[in-house]
DNA sequence: CCGCAACTTGAATCCATGGTCAAGATCGGC
DNA sequence: GCCGATCTTGACCATGGATTCAAGTTGCGG
């Protein structure tokens, strides 16, 4: 695993990181679609040696997905198992992605299944889904969230977030949090 | 006011009606940013033409917009009056306005105050805001409505359905419509 | 019917982005 | 140090939409 590829000239290890480290920044603050154009610059490189070494977004996307993503996806898996309540572990789980999507556009990309492509993202989209699924059935069994709710809704209700997200550059985190209550708390079952 | 131009030649008279018309079409299918050349084309005409009558996308959506939209939205500002229930007219009127924007992008488009240089629009929009500031706050004073929710809120969450609706082009319109149902159902007042 | 003003056209320009590649620059084994 | 293999570059093509305008077409008053 150290060196399966031939081994690459020393200027051409140091671009490979260059542009890594590059690539992490620009799409941690502008997201996954943001032009190559702008990670070049970032990494002082042409376009050119992005597609030559990388072989294009997707497979830089590849590249530095594990490091800007992944992490904060299954740290919030796991975060959420401590919680007693399966109410409020469901309610904290979706609470947590929904700020995540507000907080990283590039995380936000990856739930929204923006990259169909790439294998890892879609195992670790998969992997949420099912979580979502597990947790959204525990909360019902309780009886205080509504059992006509499914998992699709669930999908949909991140996918509805991730879009808003994406457009909400500009508007405060505090209010954007709100409104996620609001909508929490509409999943609660009827009064 | 019936011939403040000198007069319009005949196959001009025709075209402006034709590409009126064109708009209305397209407008109400794709929104308002629908590409000139497709309104052009279902009109019979070029795109040089729609700039030399309208003056480009402005002029045009001024011109059809009345017709095309203002008319649902005032439309569903009385039909909201003749409700009794204060809350029930409240949520009457966001159920309205999030399936209208659902059904029609170009309502949408205005209610997103995406064409922020058309005065007819802007005020229809204002207009809006106004009366769903009043049926909140006559709704929250039944004790039944979160009184945390501010008017900006309710602006707010319009303009994230919009976002949404923007999006769910391929989305069946019912889940569409189960979600709008779960966020109002959390503006009710906490258990 | 003429002839000009009014109209329309579509080719041209611009912009922003994704993506390619021949040619020149550089590394590093010998 | 030399020279070929490896790298990088930046100019180039393509796409899709907005916008303009010179040149050609057409309505219509006289």
């Amino acid at each position: 695993m150290t060196a399966e590829t031939p081994r690459l000239r020393a200027d051409a290890r140091r671009n490979v990181e260059g542009i890594r480290t590059a690539a992490l920044d620009v799409f941690r603050a502008h997201g996954l679609n943001s032009p190559l154009d702008e990670v070049a610059r970032a990494a002082g490189v042409s376009k050119g040696t992005i597609y030559h070494r990388f072989g294009g977004r997707q497979g830089l996307i590849d590249a530095v997905v594990e490091e800007l993503v992944a992490e904060r996806i299954t740290g919030i898996i796991t975060a959420v198992r401590d919680i007693e309540d399966p109410v409020e572990r469901f309610e904290s789980y979706l609470r947590q992605i929904w700020l995540l999507q507000y907080d990283e556009p590039a995380a936000n990309d990856v739930l929204l299944r923006a990259m169909p492509g790439s294998d890892p993202l879609v195992a670790l989209c998969e992997r949420a889904s099912e979580i979502a699924g597990g947790l959204l059935a525990e909360a019902q069994a309780t009886g205080k969230v509504r059992d006509d709710l499914t998992s699709e809704d669930v999908y949909l209700l991140i996918w509805e977030r991730g879009i808003i997200a994406r457009a909400c550059t500009e508007q405060p985190r505090d209010g954007y949090r709100r409104r996620c209550e609001y909508t929490l708390r509409g999943l609660r079952s009827g009064a």
